[in-house]
Formats: C-alpha cells, structure tokens, sequence
DNA sequence: CGCAGCGATGTAATCGATTCCACGAGGAGG
DNA sequence: CCTCCTCGTGGAATCGATTACATCGCTGCG
C-alpha cells in the first residue's frame, strides 16, 4: 500500500508537503499542489489512520458499550450513535456487554488501548473499578440510558415517571387492582428506577405492591419467562405484568402463551421500550416510548463537546405511553395518547 | 497515559526489555522480568494498540459491513460474528450500509485506512469499484449472506433453495394457488435468488408467476408494505405474499391490517428469515429460517484463515422452514416441521 | 588457559504520518 | 541598494511501540 512517502517521490516533492496538501495547509503553491494531488490519484493513495492517530494522539473514534445489541432498543440507539457521530466526523466502534459485566470491562479496555477520543456507556452493572478509573482519569465519557450514580459524567438519559404514572391510571381505568413488575437488575438504574417509579405510581392509587408481585429479571426474554410463570403460581395470580424491558415482555409472552392463557383476557401486559414488533404482536403492547434516536443523538453532541473541550450538559427527555391492546379495552385514540397500530 | 519509555524508566531498563516482557520473549531474566510487571502494574499501564498496530502492520481487527443493523437477521449476524472473533483474539468494527451503497463505500474506506487485518461484507448492491479494487488488491475478504458473482473471494452463506421447495409444498398442500412474492433488489444476490427459488419451485407445481405478482422491494417494511398494498389492488389479489426478508414481512402485515384484512384468512403471509418475534406476532408467521449464527461463525473462521496463511474455504448451509399459523391451518408438530411456539 | 557460544540486555532503526524550524527567493519599503 | 517579511519548501524530530544487531559477561570444552 503506498505511503506519504512514495506520494513524494512520485510527485518530486517532500513529504511535508504532501502532508500540507492533504491537510489544506495555506502554504502550498498551486503547481505543487496540483502534483501531489495527481500522485494521489495516480497511486490510490490513502493516509494511514493509523499512523495519523499515533502521531496526532486523536483517532475521531468513539466507543460505544451497550448492555446488550440483539435488544431492539439498544439496536436502534447504537444506529443513531452512529448517524449523528458521522455527521460529526467520528466513527463508532461497537462494544457488546450482553448483559456481562467481566464482557462490558473487556470492551472497556479495549476501546481504551485502541485510545478512542470518548466513550459513550450503558453500563451494565454498578460499576468496575476499570470503568470508575477511567472516568477518574479523565477519559471523555458520557452515560446514555443507564448511568452509575456517584460518578461526574454527564448522563442522558428518558425520565419516564410521568409515563409511569400514565400507564398505571390506564391500568386502574380499566379495573386493574393486582399489577405485578418483572424487575431489571438492581445493580442498573434503569432496573431500580423503573420500580420506584411504579411503586410511587401505585401509591397514589393506594395500590400495594407486594414482594411477591415484584419478580427479579435481568432483561433477557428468558428471564421474563421465567418469573412470569412465578407470578402465574401465586394463590392470587396479578391482573397485570409489567415488563421492565421488551425482551423480557417477550419471555411474559411466552410465559402466557404457554399456559393456554390469553393477553389481555387472563392477564394484562405491559413493556417498558417501545419497538415496531410490538405493534403486530398478539395482543399489540402497551408501552412506553423512549425517544430513542433523540437520546442516541444528544449523547453523541454531549460526548463530542467534552472532547472538543466544551462543556457538556446532562440530558434528559420523557418518556411517552403508547396505548395499545395488551391491557384490555381497544384504545380509544386521543390527542395525547394514540397508538400506532 | 503512561508509556512504554516510563515504564522502562521506573522498573531500571531498557524498552526493549519491557517489551520482550509484554510479548512473553524467552530470553529475559527473572529478575528484570519482575521489575517490569511491578513497574507496570504500578503505573497502571496499558500499551498503545495504534502505536503497535504502526510497527507490526497488524491491527487484530476484522471489519464487518452489513446492510443494516436494524435488521434482527443483521444484528444477530453481527453478534456471532463479534462473539467468534474475540475467541479468535480479533475485534471487530462494525459498519451499517443502511442498504445505501454509498454508505457501504464510505465504511469501507473507512475500514480500510484503519488497516483491519480483514473485511467481512454482506454488500447493498452489485459492486462498487471501491469494493472490487479492495478485492482485487488482496485484501483479506469474506462475503457473508450476500455475494458479488465474479469476483474471487469466498462466500459463506445458507441455501433456501430446499427449504423455498418445502414452503410452496405446504402452501400448495393448503389449496394457495395464487402466490406472490415481494423480492429485494435484483442487485444483491439474495433478492434475485430468492425470487429465482420460488418460481423454479411454483414451476413444479405448475404454477405461474406473472410479472403482476412479483413486487419489487428494498428489504426494508416500508416496501413491503407499498408492494402489498398493490398486490391487495389486484383484480384478483394474491393468496399468499411471500416476503424476501423479515421487514418487509412486517410492512405486509402492516398493509393488511390496515386494509382491515386478517392473515390467514383473507391472504395468507410467509417470509424469508426468522426471528424470535414472529412467534409472537398475530397470526405467528411461516418463515424460512437461517442458521445466522453458524453462518457468522464459519465467516468469521473462513476470513481469519486467510489473515493468517491458511487457505479459507466458502461455506454454503442449508435453511429450513418453520410452519406457523400465517398461511393457514394449525401446524401438526412433526419430527420435520416443528415451530418454536 | 583460551576461545566459542549462549543468555541477557541495550542501542537504534523503523512503521507513516504531522509539524517545528531553518532556509532561500522575491517583493516592499527606506 | 540593502534590509526585512512573507511565502513556499524541505529536513528532521516526534508519537509509542517492535525488533535486528551489537555488546558484554559467563560457562564449558578442548
């Protein structure tokens, strides 16, 4: 593959000012300039990134770990990371924690020996020492979705208390009185968060919310499944199941499926993230909408204002119930809640 | 960030030991050997990937282009792929074409002035110089999914042809005389495969397949759903829409639902590609199913052999269909046929 | 006792870029 | 006509690693 150098030669002129030329250095007369481009032509020269990075210590690269790429929401995320991080002259290098701690400190280190400019986090438990170093080293970082509390970086992230408390009066509305949550892990603000906010949602209702009606997920489907069929063998089975997250609504589904009982007649669902399956399944689920692309975005804007050296700002954006079928009665469509069935 | 010269500075010798340490050389004392791993562990440091990747012309990194990672089929395709290569010791940079071919080129480029050790890509469209100069330069390359005839490198990719054979069997075996097919772009070999398997397989059966019933889509729902619309506004509409990709089968679904029409009933649906949703969806659908994670794997073993000196080998595995309830009647679980429901 | 050979180590070249600095030519101003 | 600046250019240092080669001290064998 040819080099800076062999561009030179070919062009009879010194490296340095091939590299003015590539880089829109002032300084460069027109005929030089004119004949390094030719050479580039001629040779199919490309730089070498690598060699650039090693030098100017930038590789406009962001790191982006994610808890877990085959979950929709986190697909789409990763997709709007991308977009946004492109049009702003970085590249993204994907790292996936699949819900594992030891994989999402692997990914971490490698993004960082690959010296990426930032990274982007969805962490997947509390906190590694690896990860807590790094952030107090001084590395670019930026939290999206999930965050670890305690530490100064910047979050963005949907608050979706008010669309808690939205979908807990739909639920009273139609007559539920028994609603059941499949937790995320504790170790995830996201997992605790979303059962505090239905907890306070619930309490304004004056419904309980027992230990037993609050089953411990890990948001993979299986886990759905699995506490599903736990709630399904209480003496007084819930009138409803929350899904912390959609793949673990998706196990529920099954969970149900598997019984001979039927959504929302035996037992209403809902799902915390919002994805177009969700409008063909049978029934279609009420949920609640992250605005994904936009958060995907702001991270991005955040991430690169720190590595630019200006100051980046949390962000947080709400969340928005989407009523479908999953919970009894056909949603009657309405200006603020409308489903897109 | 911590260099190799301090670490050498404070374990008392030279760079060149440090690095015979790092790199497991023989030829090392014990005791300068635990000099360095204290100094090392004291400094917290790590080496620098791009300054390594400068000198050894090697930067254990497979680039992945696919065609859109908002595609499950795609995502889980990426994961295997990443899962895979980081048990081979390889990273992997992912590149989403979106199915924009001049996304594509801008990935690869990319990939390429990174200097990966190798290129995976499922390609959007025939060809771009870009692409075929890169093969033909002798980078490492493997296609997966997709291919481009005429240019030498391997494929590692499933065969419908069978399991298309299977699928009008079971349509025919249902009465569905009038099948229509939403095919991808006829520049990617799996749009003009598909199409050519099913209408080699309706000839068997002696059935026709009129230009009328061929839509032509772009695997995304968006054009299935277009396309369905105008088979809906047929004189005599389809029996069966058989969709070449998962999205679009979604976008059908779509199509029909909003026409106020139900599957099976008023037409039947099936499609190319299976995922955990279609089990859920109303009514489940027939897909054709991909061994997605085999075929990343066997891409993934295929491109490092190349890397590093073996004769890489192209895989073809078979794909087998999955009866569910979308093209009518129960399926009767059978030692062959068994849906995941 | 002398020398070959080996093990441990350091020096320095190298990868491909960027960029500081020096230098020469040419124009402007005194 | 001389000096000073500016512009265009090239030489060389530099980033952080790897590695060929040189060196030095020992050991072992003849």
């Amino acid at each position: 593959m040819a080099s800076i150098k062999d561009v030179a030669a070919s062009a009879g002129v010194s490296v340095a000012t091939v590299s003015r030329v590539l880089n829109g250095h002032p300084s460069v007369s027109a005929d030089a300039r004119e004949r390094v481009l030719a050479a580039v032509a001629a040779l199919g020269y490309r730089p070498n990134a690598v060699a650039r990075s090693l030098r100017t210590d930038q590789t406009h690269t962001l790191g982006l770990v994610i808890s877990d790429v085959l979950n929709p929401y986190f697909t789409e995320l990763a997709r709007s990371v991308e977009e946004e991080a492109r049009a702003l002259g970085y590249s993204v290098i994907i790292g996936n924690a699949d819900e594992r701690p030891e994989l999402q400190d692997h990914h971490v280190r490698n993004l960082l020996d690959r010296r990426i400019d930032g990274l982007l986090v969805s962490p997947t438990d509390g906190g590694s020492p690896l990860m807590l170093d790094a952030a107090r080293a001084g590395t670019p970082m930026v939290f999206v979705d999930r965050w670890i509390p305690g530490v100064d970086v910047p979050v963005v992230r949907a608050d979706g208390r008010a669309a808690v408390r939205d979908l807990v009066a739909h639920l009273y509305r139609l007559g539920h009185r028994r609603l059941a949550i499949i937790a995320g892990p504790a170790a995830t603000t996201t997992g605790s968060e979303r059962v505090e906010a239905f907890r306070a949602a619930l309490a304004e209702y004056g419904l309980p919310l027992p230990d037993a009606r609050i089953g411990q997920g890990d948001f993979q489907a299986e886990s759905g499944r699995r506490v599903t069929e736990g709630f399904l063998d209480l003496p007084q089975p819930p009138d409803v199941v929350f899904a912390a997250d959609n793949l673990m609504a998706l196990g529920a589904l099954d969970a149900v499926r598997a019984r001979g009982l039927r959504v929302p007649d035996d037992i209403a669902l809902a799902a915390f993230d919002d994805i177009p399956w969700f409008v063909h399944t049978d029934p279609p689920v009420t949920a609640i909408a992250q605005p994904t692309g936009e958060l995907g975005r702001a991270a991005v804007r955040a991430l690169v204002d720190r590595i630019e050296g200006r100051t980046p700002r949390s962000v947080t954006l709400p969340a928005r119930l989407v009523v479908r079928r999953s919970c009894g009665e056909p949603p009657t469509p309405s200006p603020v809640q409308r489903s897109t069935t």
